[in-house]
DNA sequence: TCAAGGTTTCAGAATGTTCTGAAACTTGGC
DNA sequence: GCCAAGTTTCAGAACATTCTGAAACCTTGA
């Protein structure tokens, strides 16, 4: 890992040693960053795009996240993509170069809204529109004549009530919080923090 | 999938009629919260095993559980053991009978805190634990005397620095919420909700 | 209209994860 | 001590996801 200062002409201003303790701290992140997606569902490549973008601050082109990270053209372009989508990571262009650039939030508290927003969207709220729909099929099953069926089904319908109660309640909260500016969540986390 | 009442003599007191709409909505459920784990990174069989054992309500063996999802006795075994790791599953023995038995927590907001628990043992802490290793490297490069590049190290700190704090802020919240008894999320989620 | 520079798509390869099933192992009863 | 019932382990199979790379596709400037 003590690689020479062979750093492949990426031009840039990073001077020669900022090739040791810096970097290995931001690759070090990085390693973390993606581990962490990839245990949380996220393609590990997804989560390293990000971090890489979010250590460096500043906007860098396709070209130089496919050499950094050693990862395809097309697995960064499709992942820019989601990212840009997550709203974690935006195109910019810089005058005089036709490249897009891409930059990532640094807003901390900003970059956390906009995650658990995005996978809110994707995973919870399809569970709660499954949700209902397993509550009216268990509905329909209330209405027997026999005693016996009716009482497991509406013991049947009241955990499911319980589910959808609690997770509705959760994505109205995070609506709320992450609903605007960003700065939702870092709000709601000191307000419980000094009210305990 | 409209089966007929061939269901293989799985004795206990499911009534025949059961069979038909209370089942097909616990299916439901079962399929639907097992797409969620798979999509968080939860082994799509253990969020079923887990989604039958809450739905039913009641202590199953790994036998019936076997036979509900076809899934293998490794498998179940396994799983089991994993779920009662996170503390969302309890062997349970019946009287008279050898086999274990295994239930599933029924309070929905002691199951949200356990899993919310257990995932930040494995996934957020030692995350923490490397930002903590990351910035040791970085604040040694801040030492420098050379201007422009100490300038740089120490924004990287800062970067660093936020993600860390932002972190570690959930982290600690989240403890003391989850910390005991099990209704406090549901305390934080309806006190936050009052609040706004 | 063409060429150059840049980006996206997508079929299949590579990789990583989850699941199976059979064998080894426990435990309790007799 | 031995059998029967039950449980756990683990090597490898099956599966699903992610990634690559080359070709197709845009877009801009001349």
């Amino acid at each position: 890992m003590e690689l020479p200062a062979d750093t492949p002409a990426a031009d840039d201003d990073r001077s020669p040693t900022d090739r040791s303790e810096i970097q290995r701290s931001k690759e070090a992140f990085i390693a973390h960053w993606g581990e962490m997606g990839s245990s949380w569902g996220v393609p590990r490549s997804m989560a390293e795009i990000h971090a890489l973008l979010f250590i460096e601050g500043k906007p860098l082109c396709a070209e130089e996240i496919m050499d950094r990270l050693q990862v395809s053209r097309g697995n960064v372009s499709t992942t820019l993509r989601q990212l840009a989508d997550w709203g974690i990571v935006t195109k910019t262009r810089m005058r005089g170069d036709r490249k897009d650039f891409f930059e990532a939030e640094q807003d901390v508290w900003t970059l956390l809204s906009l995650i658990v927003r995005a996978r809110k969207r994707r995973e919870l709220e399809p569970l709660l529109a499954a949700l209902d729909d397993a509550r009216s099929i268990a509905r329909s099953s209330e209405a027997t004549t026999n005693r016996e069926e009716a009482r497991r089904a509406s013991e049947h319908l009241a955990r499911l009530d319980a589910m959808h109660d609690a997770l509705m309640r959760l994505d109205r909260l995070s609506d709320r919080f992450i609903g605007r500016g960003g700065k939702g969540l870092d709000v709601a986390v000191r307000l419980l923090a000094s009210l305990l």
